[in-house]
DNA sequence: AACTATTTATAAGA
DNA sequence: TTCTTATAAATAGTT
């Protein structure tokens, strides 16, 4: 319907392409709206130009019709779906928020608190309850205090035989020294170097013995192990 | 466009706006199939018929242009909103599922579960709490097996006031019985009760009788009271 | 559903 | 963009 009859194929020409968008768009929201008037229909009619810019007419509300639209196709993809998502989501909430009101209601009973409308026979079983615990706590904490104390005694007994080598080291050096001061100063025996600063030094160590040389843990404080 | 010009508004007559509907609703329908492919547009068109029939051309997906459209408009009261609502609940249900999870450990851990990776300290934390908690417990039950131990008491000092007014008025009662009988066999101070089925019976009660006429409950198993 | 007289839409040009 | 206009397309009323 113009000064010739073109091909329903994409127009080349942008310029062309854009005149015609504007001319034929105008015309279709004309027709779009004369039908849902004439007619009595309820129309939603959405377009996006080739730039992305949005025209949309709707004879009641765009709301309205995407809904009906939803409704009335199956397709479970859009509305429906996120809303019934909604849904079952907020009822695992509601499910988590009660068992989580529950178990803390239990809680504070373990801890002793909001007692009140329990029964004897409901007392005694915490009571029991708490006695096990506790039995199972305190068995645990002796382990781990017993295992700490092993640890301990090990790096101990480490350390003592360290110690050891320590002390035979220094006493080769020690004895390396006086057979180097006697080689120097010659065979006088006397102990050189508390005579002046220039001798040699005292390498003798100060550290403690307790007389213990065969490896035998320093710390023990109980006769479990 | 037609034998006549015609104004725009609804048609009155039902067959005829039925015909017109078909007709312009295919023109429609063609003409926005031509807008996209000419010119390069998304397209989508919803129609309803008053009869409540669905008629939807889009150029690609209906699910894209509603999708689309509801990005482009601001309109938050479609997909976008229950979206986001299945988002927020689906964030809380996590946060709860989290607490709930944490609850969990502890309550375990309370009960002398899963104690491994606590440090001493930590078990000597429970420990102390478990104590306290079951002192506030044996408290509870005390206290309730106290109230539950007055409370009977109280019962079984009525009953036995009860008890003390039923056997006053049963002697009463005896004692009428006697001076009756007197009055009808005369003056002979004999036991007739015994001597013949016709004579009146020996209404003497045969209740247990613990001496105690005080008002003194009968029920008392500890001294707190 | 088909016909057709007319109206309407619009392609191309200004 | 907008206007013009020749012509294609749509369609109202009819059959």
């Amino acid at each position: 319907m113009g000064r010739g009859k073109i091909e329903i194929k994409r127009i080349d020409n942008s310029t062309s392409r854009q005149v015609t968008f504007s001319k034929r768009r105008s015309g279709l929201f004309k027709k779009a709206r004369e039908l849902s008037i004439l007619c009595d229909a309820e129309v939603g009619l959405v377009v996006f130009s080739s730039s992305g810019r949005l025209y949309n007419f709707a004879s009641t509300s765009m709301k309205s019709v995407i809904e009906r639209y939803n409704e009335a196709n199956e397709d479970p993809h859009l509305t429906m779906n996120a809303s019934s998502e909604a849904k079952f989501w907020q009822q695992e909430a509601s499910s988590l928020r009660q068992q989580l009101h529950n178990l803390q209601q239990y809680h504070r009973q373990l801890l002793g608190q909001q007692l009140s409308g329990l029964a004897v026979e409901d007392l005694q079983n915490l009571d029991n309850k708490l006695q096990m615990s506790l039995r199972n706590i305190r068995l645990k904490k002796d382990n781990v205090m017993i295992d700490q104390i092993q640890e301990l005694n090990r790096k101990g007994s480490l350390m003592h035989q360290e110690n050891m080598g320590l002390h035979h080291k220094l006493s080769l050096v020690h004895q390396e020294q006086i057979n180097l001061q006697k080689k120097v100063y010659g065979t006088q025996g006397v102990n050189l170097s508390t005579e002046n600063g220039n001798g040699p030094v005292n390498l003798e160590p100060s550290l403690p013995h307790d007389g213990e040389e065969d490896g035998t843990p320093v710390l023990c404080e109980d006769g479990k192990h």
